[in-house]
DNA sequence: TGTGAAATTTAATGCAA
DNA sequence: TTGCATTAAATTTCACA
């Protein structure tokens, strides 16, 4: 993985698309490149599918944190929300009316960046107290909730018919 | 959403491609009105760029639940894990260390769907207890990790220079 | 390894029915 | 919605740096 990849693959994430003429627009890499590039990250194992997703091991950001949130806010939670969406590593914040406030997960280079990661979260003014979870293994982690559905459950469940 | 787009998108997420012939061969529609169905999709914002992320609101599977399942297993947690995963609507399975054994998000179409969902958790043998947390906001939810970081941090983070 | 140019295959669009 | 013709893009190949 050298500087290329990276940026290479943080464009495809970017600008949300995998066309290589919009990839040599934000990269400047050669178009022919950019093919031989992305095939070596696929034989690599990096990119999975044509659908750009990523193998996090391979790429290297392996490591994954659970953390529960608490916090005292004033008014609206979308204040809190939005700063602990800026935290780099953050892939999902959900605000909850369960025990704690917010459930985040977050997505690191190795155990090193947990401290970081635990840093930033504490110097958030409204948050109390984080309470995090170390993951030692991502048994399923997918980002296509349609593939965990047979189709006949997804057939009743999402078309409308004239039943709601 | 009629049962078309759902055998369309179901079939990006199986075959992992957005290749309107390959979709084709997979689902019998004609490759012409593939592009008119993903075009309608786009425009009514259940797709959301090139890389055919979904949102899942649109789609109908806005429903988030969170659970801490608790377990008692001999020999490896692989066995439970692998139950845990095929229940549907389960996205992510996350063995930890901590307090719990397994943290798992479901994407569910509603809440009706809830119920059915921890039976399914509570008729795994070695589950003793499921804690489960229903999110009121998917503040942030993304699939693309890349995003969450300055291009700074991944270069930083992810090439691999000597000094590893 | 990386890149450009040509050749080939695929995908996207426009339009008629 | 679909087929067909047209146009545009993406992919492969290959020579050469």
């Amino acid at each position: 993985m050298d500087e290329r990849d990276v940026r290479l693959l943080k464009a495809i994430s970017d600008l949300g698309t995998g066309s290589p003429e919009r990839l040599h627009e934000e990269t400047d890499i050669p178009v022919s490149t950019i093919h031989y590039r992305l095939n070596n990250l696929r034989e690599r194992g990096v990119i999975e599918n044509d659908l750009y997703d990523l193998d996090l091991d391979e790429l290297g950001l392996g490591v994954t944190v659970v953390l529960e949130v608490y916090t005292t806010y004033s008014g609206s939670y979308r204040g809190v929300a939005a700063e602990l969406e800026e935290i780099e590593g953050v892939t999902q914040v959900f605000f909850t009316m369960g025990e704690y406030d917010f459930m985040v997960v977050a997505r690191l280079p190795n155990s090193d960046a947990v401290e970081r990661l635990i840093t930033d979260f504490e110097a958030v003014e409204e948050v109390d107290r984080t309470n995090s979870t170390f993951v030692t293994s991502r048994t399923k982690d997918t980002p296509r909730p349609l593939q965990t559905y047979s189709l006949d459950t997804l057939l009743e469940e999402l078309v409308d018919d004239g039943s709601e």
